[in-house]
DNA sequence: GAGCACTGC
């Protein structure tokens, strides 16, 4: 162990030892330049690999690959642990492995199990949270194993699985597919292995998982046991066991094998959950990276990133800010070469942002290079989100405004500064109110120092932080609060109730998450009727309802529209409901996505007058006003997919009514998701499949009764002063401008979304019947009305 | 009369 683990807990990297306070460039900054302090020297000993190589034969190299590149993968640092790795995990049933960026865990140590025979008795499952990386990991896996995807190596996310069961042996998942599979097969059978990526991110699903295969892990160790035993008492002698050979039972699986993957230091949260774990520490690959802290704080971190991308773009390139025609510099820096990535917050800043930096970069001293402004946002449509990874022009340097997507979701090529605001919007659940916030918030030192390495991806760079140092050390908490402390947590008990757990307060989670939020949940799942009053076990309806891929509160409402006859305009409903992405564009020039278009001019002209994402807005009220219902913005959002589905989904269509093609299409694949798992679940769906373009009345009608059985506790009344109260936290909340009720206040509306901003206004409005609550929710507002 | 970080089933 200590021969690979030989520095269990590695300095830091990026951090400065000592903190010289050096200003830059004497006096140069003027109004233009942000003095920083740095530290001494640069450091960031990850560069080097401390583990010994092993020795032993290794396998044949895969046909497909180039010489080169199979000897590029056998240099991968995690190789020299190979030998460390598959004895330890001879030895223990789970393994935590701490692997910096770079050091090949991902690819290689699947491989690893595979050749040593760990896939024998089963596949090895190999966790990610996102999509992509799922899909693009496994295709390289692939590749490097000689194999087509989908044979030996495979991938399983939503509307796309390429595994085939008894032949894949390495099967890349994402967090939430495995979730599912084990609601159906608690015992993680098909399994002979599962390695848990990215742990360190702290998603609900891996916490979760954790869970799940731990519990995995003991019961199949105990069935082992039970055989053991039962062979033994069964008399005769040494062979039987071997055989096993009780009544008719099949042989025991064997013990499941957990590697839990971190990039981060916090392996001892995870030895100490899985029993004491050893803990594997394996080197990474990346460049140092020499932080700058701001020497005071700044209070408006927008105008100072922008200040200090000019600053870093001009100084770089060996231009001082102020220096004029005749000072160009002797030395001529490295002109152009290497990109900013600057972290800010949010689209509408980021758009600010480049505005902003357009405006200021006309000013720029003669002889200093162009600077590109290149907004990166999930908004964006994948076409703009393209563009701004694309290598700039020669001579241009680009500066990546982006939000949190690229701290971990994507990676930009070519960046070798990082300005980090230190900030990221976060969603928090409060569990007495029962509403979600989204807020700026610090970001942790792990973040903080993810972002940093965005600049040593390629060589080494330089990261420029826009709070002091002090900050640093003494303000920003080590890590991001788990997301499970934070969340509603009513899909998560749901889960829990399916996988057999009878107490999910007592049950063992990695971090415990806050027992208001849990009890919150479980009264919120009682009153859906997915819960027995009496021994709190799912009732059919919650059975259903958690094999959904759908919020409990449109699971119950989609179950609602059995008794309501309108299965087909309920499914549409749930699925444009339940799809991320604005469904409402700026119709015109065309494109995917409105705000993507705003964004992609950020490279033109067009950044001029005010437009950017206030245009988008009211285009999309524009859009929105078009299918307009006057039951609210759920039945016009279905109205807008039903005119829309007639149309065949057409582009052309799509553009001039101003509807965004890409949320329509991904609407649609969840519609026909939910209708396949309706048939399975529930019953054939009788004229269902009738594509409702228009509702009837009755439909109408349906579909908002079956909403009021699922949202029943987001309901507001107006009062006889015109405003609206929440009935189940009785405050005072307003119609969102956005809203098609704005101007047209009905007597009693659902809402699927209550942010609060300059008040609390509800968005996504449905007209109701208000004696709908009481018949459909007795339960409810009978407690409600004693209260 | 205002404004939606990022994943995932």
């Amino acid at each position: 162990m200590e021969a690979i683990a030989s520095i269990s807990r590695p300095p830091p990297p990026y951090l400065p030892n000592v903190a010289k306070r050096a200003r830059h460039d004497g006096s140069a900054s003027g109004a233009l330049g942000l003095p920083w302090t740095a530290p001494a020297r640069a450091s960031n000993a990850a560069a080097r690999v401390s583990v010994h190589k092993p020795a032993g034969a290794r396998p044949r190299p895969a046909p497909t690959l180039s010489e080169a590149e199979d000897r590029a993968r056998r240099e991968l640092p995690v190789w020299a642990g190979r030998t460390e790795l598959l004895r330890e995990l001879e030895l223990n049933d789970s393994l935590i492995v701490m692997a910096e960026t770079g050091s090949g865990k991902t690819t290689q140590i699947p491989q690893f199990l595979h050749e040593a025979g760990f896939s024998a008795r089963g596949a090895i499952a190999i966790t990610q949270p996102r999509r992509v990386a799922a899909i693009t990991i496994a295709t390289r896996v692939a590749r490097e194993m000689g194999c087509a995807l989908g044979t030996r190596v495979g991938y399983s996310v939503r509307f796309d699985d390429t595994t085939e069961r008894g032949v894949t042996k390495l099967k890349y998942i994402t967090d939430g597919m495995l979730v599912r599979e084990a609601i159906a097969d608690p015992l993680l059978l098909a399994y002979a292995a599962v390695l848990l990526d990215e742990v360190h991110e702290r998603s609900v699903q891996t916490d979760l998982l954790c869970a799940i295969v731990k519990r995995a892990q003991a019961e199949r160790r105990r069935a082992l046991e039970r055989a053991r035993r039962g062979c033994g008492a069964g008399g005769g002698d040494g062979g039987g066991v071997a055989h096993g050979g009780g009544a008719g039972a099949s042989p025991p699986s064997p013990p499941l094998k957990v590697v839990v993957m971190s990039a981060t230091l916090e392996m001892a949260t995870f030895s100490a959950f899985f029993g004491g774990a050893p803990c594997v520490h394996v080197r990474g690959r990346s460049h140092p990276v020499t932080c700058f802290y701001a020497a005071a704080p700044l209070d408006d971190y927008v105008e100072a990133a922008v200040t200090a991308t000019l600053q870093v773009h001009c100084e770089e390139a060996g231009l001082r800010l102020d220096a004029g025609r005749d000072e160009l510099p002797a030395r001529a820096g490295d002109g152009a070469d290497g990109d900013i990535l600057v972290f800010l917050t949010g689209a509408e800043e980021i758009e600010a942002a480049a505005q902003l930096l357009n405006a200021r970069a006309r000013r720029l001293p003669a002889g200093c290079p162009k600077l590109l402004p290149c907004p990166m946002y999930a908004a964006l449509s994948p076409a703009a989100q393209l563009r701004a990874l694309e290598p700039a022009p020669r001579g241009v340097r680009k500066a990546i405004l982006a939000t949190t997507i690229a701290e971990t979701s994507l990676t930009v090529p070519g960046v070798r500064y990082v300005i980090d605001s230190g900030l990221t919007k976060s969603r928090r659940f409060h569990a007495g109110k029962g509403v979600d916030t989204l807020q700026v918030v610090p970001i942790s030192k792990a973040a903080a120092r993810q972002r940093a390495g965005r600049a040593g991806r390629e060589r080494a760079g330089k990261c420029f932080r826009l709070y002091t140092e002090h900050t640093f050390f003494n303000e920003l908490e080590a890590s991001a609060p788990a997301e499970i402390a934070r969340a509603n947590l009513a899909a998560v008990v749901l889960s829990l109730k399916a996988l057999g757990v009878t107490d999910v307060t007592a049950f063992e989670f990695v971090q415990s998450p806050p027992r208001a939020a849990l009890l919150a949940a479980l009264e919120h799942l009682l009153v859906l009727g997915a819960l027995d009053a009496k021994t709190g076990a799912l009732t059919p309806t919650g059975s259903l309802m958690a094999r959904m891929p759908l919020e409990p509160s449109y699971a119950r409402a989609l179950l609602a529209a059995r008794a309501h006859d309108c299965v087909g305009p309920m499914l549409t409903l749930t699925a444009v409901m339940s799809v991320e992405g604005a469904l409402f564009v700026r119709g015109g020039s065309g494109g995917a996505a409105g705000a993507g278009e705003v964004g992609a001019r950020a490279d033109g002209a067009a950044h001029d007058g005010g437009g950017g994402i206030a245009a988008a807005h009211s285009a999309a009220d524009a859009a929105r006003a078009r299918f307009a219902s006057q039951y609210g913005d759920v039945l016009t959002r279905v109205h807008a997919m039903g005119a829309a589905h007639a149309a065949g989904y057409n582009a052309d269509w799509c553009r001039a009514h101003g509807l965004s093609k890409r949320t329509l299409a991904s609407a649609e694949r969840v519609r026909r998701q939910l209708c396949g798992l309706w048939a399975r679940l529930v019953g054939p769906l009788a004229g269902a499949e009738r594509e409702a373009a228009v509702l009837s009345e009755d439909e109408r009608r349906g579909v908002r009764r079956a909403l009021t059985a699922g949202f029943f506790a987001r309901a507001a009344v107006r009062q006889p002063n015109g405003r609206y109260v929440a009935l189940a936290s009785r405050e005072e909340v307003a119609v969102h401008p956005s809203s098609v009720l704005f101007s047209r206040k009905a007597p009693c509306v659902l809402f699927q979304e209550l942010v609060l901003t300059t008040k609390r206004y509800i968005r996504e409005l449905t007209v109701i019947d208000e004696a709908w609550l009481a018949e459909l929710a007795p339960d409810f507002f009978d407690d409600d009305e004693r209260a």
